[in-house]
RNA sequence: GGGUAGAUGCCCGAGUGGCUAAAGGGGGCAGACUGUAAAUCUGCUAGCGAAAGCUUACGUUGGUUCGAAUCCAUCUCUACCCA
């Protein structure tokens, strides 16, 4: 059984439909969020509830510690078996996810690079941008020419490259984008679209309903654990609730605004994957 | 009732005679993106137009001026202070 994706922007209910898809076809769910791989996260990365958990089988929630750092290539090497050893007991992985370069990854695979190295990164941050544009620009002209150089992530990365594998990342990444479309056409997956108006109704109603569900005290208990879920929208915002920087109408409003900013992105993404068929949410029964 | 400060584009906010369709930020919209991705970055954002340009805009109404968001008067509203 080929895997099903389930893509869509955050609060879409890609959860839902997936669960109803893996129940109607025996399937099982695995996940493609980059923060719902982490414990201890559930409540502001809206994990699926125990209830739903207790639907259909799920498989990659929750399996990271927070201290733990991912990418998109940790994620294929989690999910890959998964997949195989489900595929192996006859069923069908229904993955679902809104994570796109994690997506991409799992579907097209990796170009040959090196991953990145916590050290480095924290040297490179230490440096102003414009010495960091310098010397990838010395070490591989090419790459630099086709970096976005005010991107301080992606010129890092680029330099990271070539400095980790002493080569060329612009030699190392070439060739890698050739086979997708033969790649493309063997895929099935949807990608979830609703209306600008409703996504950001269910997305208000989200965040009071996490930030009413246990939000608090998820991210109290991890504040000392560890930087690395810094990242995930809410968690510096109820940070500051926490500390009485903000009140919780401004949290709510913060949230709301980097959750939509999020899910535009999310559908930028999708767009881009011709392979996923677009269905408006009037095909499927709501939440 | 008296006094003071203020009213700027979707929001906040700068601007005290022409260089102002109006800084900056937020929001919104669009985009980029193969190993930090719920990240990071880019562009646009009064209306019409391909553009030149035209029209409408800085609480109200009127005035001064070649020219006003900027000066004067009036009124309305808001905040604070004194009664």
């Amino acid at each position: 059984m080929e895997p099903i994706y389930i893509c869509g922007p955050t609060a879409s209910g890609k959860s839902s439909l997936a669960i109803s898809i893996a129940r109607e076809i025996g399937g099982e769910i695995v996940n493609a969020d980059a923060f719902q791989l982490y414990r201890g996260l559930e409540v502001v990365s809206a994990a699926p509830s125990a209830d739903e958990l207790a639907q259909v089988p799920h498989h990659l929630y929750g399996v990271l510690e927070p201290t733990e750092s991912a990418d998109a290539q940790l994620y294929v090497n989690l999910a890959k078996p998964v997949i195989s050893e489900i595929q192996s007991r006859g069923k069908t992985p229904v993955v679902t996810g809104g994570s796109g370069l994690y997506l991409k990854f799992l579907t097209h695979g990796a170009a040959p690079l090196p991953t990145g190295d916590a050290a480095l990164r924290a040297e490179m941050d230490a440096r102003p941008l414009e010495d960091l544009v310098a010397e990838l620009t010395a070490l591989d002209p090419v790459e630099a020419s086709r970096t976005a150089l005010q991107n301080r992530r992606f010129v890092s990365r680029a330099l990271e490259i070539c400095l980790l594998s002493g080569k060329k990342a612009s030699d190392l990444r070439d060739g890698w984008e050739k086979q997708t479309a033969e790649i493309s056409s063997r895929l099935k997956g949807i990608v979830i679209c609703r209306t600008r108006p409703d996504l950001h109704a269910r997305i208000a109603r989200r965040t009071r309903s996490m930030l009413d569900g246990g939000a608090l005290a998820e991210v109290a208990a991890l504040a000392e654990i560890s930087n690395n879920c810094e990242k995930a929208i809410g968690f510096r915002e109820v940070r500051s609730l926490l500390s009485g920087e903000i009140d919780r109408m401004t949290c709510e409003e913060l949230i709301n605004a980097a959750t939509r900013q999020y899910a535009k992105r999310q559908e930028t993404w999708f767009r881009r994957e011709e392979w996923l068929v677009p269905k408006a949410v009037e095909d499927f029964s709501p939440v």
